[in-house]
DNA sequence: AGGGGGACCTGTGCGC
DNA sequence: TGCGCACAGGTCCCCC
């Protein structure tokens, strides 16, 4: 589910309610993610405060009031739901599993203001583990991060210096976090319709200006996806409740045999990498 | 060394 | 209605 515009609309939401209160209670109902739950997860969070919410690529990072840092991934089918506790005096009350929509949240976060946040993943490919503030930026899942897209400093030229020597087509290039963060398969479809460049053209040859025109439609749809509250595909939805509604404005992503939307001939889907790549085969060169 | 393929999981939708 | 298959927003490990 989440890529960057996502994560960035999730971490907003947990933001409101979480930053600056107290955990006082983390229940682990399955701590066997992608990988198991670090020993005393539960123990190194409660009664900590949680000081702020950030992003890196796409995964949330806690920072709790004694450096301690929370590192979380959604995986693919990975979300977040807050919601008032039903009885405040029993702040690790768990709605029932056999109640819809209960099977698959795995940790519940109780802070002190009687909200819940309960961390939901079917597929289980999300992850959380603990680091801290010192320890952060050597983290074997972090370490090789690529920059962040809406960086400010990351323009055409670091995103061309980045691609240099590349042989693997664009589309796997810009799926690859080492070289730059926080996109997936939607975004990144998105992003080479909007600059005209074919998914299949080896990365090398995105330079000067196609690497200029490739960087501004990485921002400006990662940007507009934030601004409508990321994407909605299935059941994943804001902490808030409140779904994201960029998915309207896909322009290829899903659309198989629709008219591209600048010159109507029909949108084609390829598989790179064991991914779909959906594309205009005439605007996109 | 870098890149592709399979593995990890569960759910859903479609064709037969 | 039921079954089996294809496919899904991500990442990691292994092998060439």
């Amino acid at each position: 589910m989440p890529e960057l515009p996502e994560v960035e609309t999730v971490r907003r939401g947990l933001a409101a309610v979480m930053e600056g209160r107290p955990i006082v209670n983390v229940l682990v109902r399955r701590g066997d993610l992608r990988r198991p739950l670090p020993e005393g997860f539960a123990a190194a969070l409660t009664g900590r405060t949680v000081i702020a919410i950030d992003r890196r690529a796409k995964y949330l990072l806690f920072r709790l009031d004694d450096g301690t840092v929370v590192i979380a991934h959604l995986g693919m089918s990975g979300s977040m739901v807050i919601e008032q506790a039903v009885d405040s005096q029993a702040p690790d009350a768990f709605p029932d599993p056999n109640m819809a929509g209960g099977k698959h949240e795995h940790i519940v976060f109780s802070v002190g203001n009687g909200t819940q946040i309960r961390f939901s993943d079917p597929r289980r490919f999300g992850l959380m583990d603990l680091a801290t503030e010192e320890t952060l930026a050597d983290h074997p899942l972090l370490a090789s991060i690529g920059p962040e897209p809406l960086e400010e400093s990351f323009d055409g030229a670091a995103l061309a210096a980045r691609l240099t020597g590349k042989r693997t087509p664009i589309k796997s290039a810009l799926l690859d976090q080492r070289i730059v963060a926080g996109l997936g398969n939607i975004y990144v479809c998105e992003a080479l319709f909007a600059a005209a460049l074919s998914p299949r053209r080896s990365a090398h040859t995105v330079q000067g200006g196609r690497a200029d025109r490739l960087l501004r439609s990485i921002k400006s749809v990662l940007l507009a996806a934030i601004e409508a509250g990321g994407s909605t595909l299935r059941d994943h939805v804001a902490p808030s409740g409140e779904i994201g509604y960029f998915q309207h404005n896909f322009q290829v992503y899903g659309r198989e045999d629709e008219p591209c939307p600048s010159c109507a001939q029909p949108i084609h889907r390829l598989v790179q990498a064991g991914r779909s790549t959906f594309f205009c085969s005439r605007c996109q060169r």
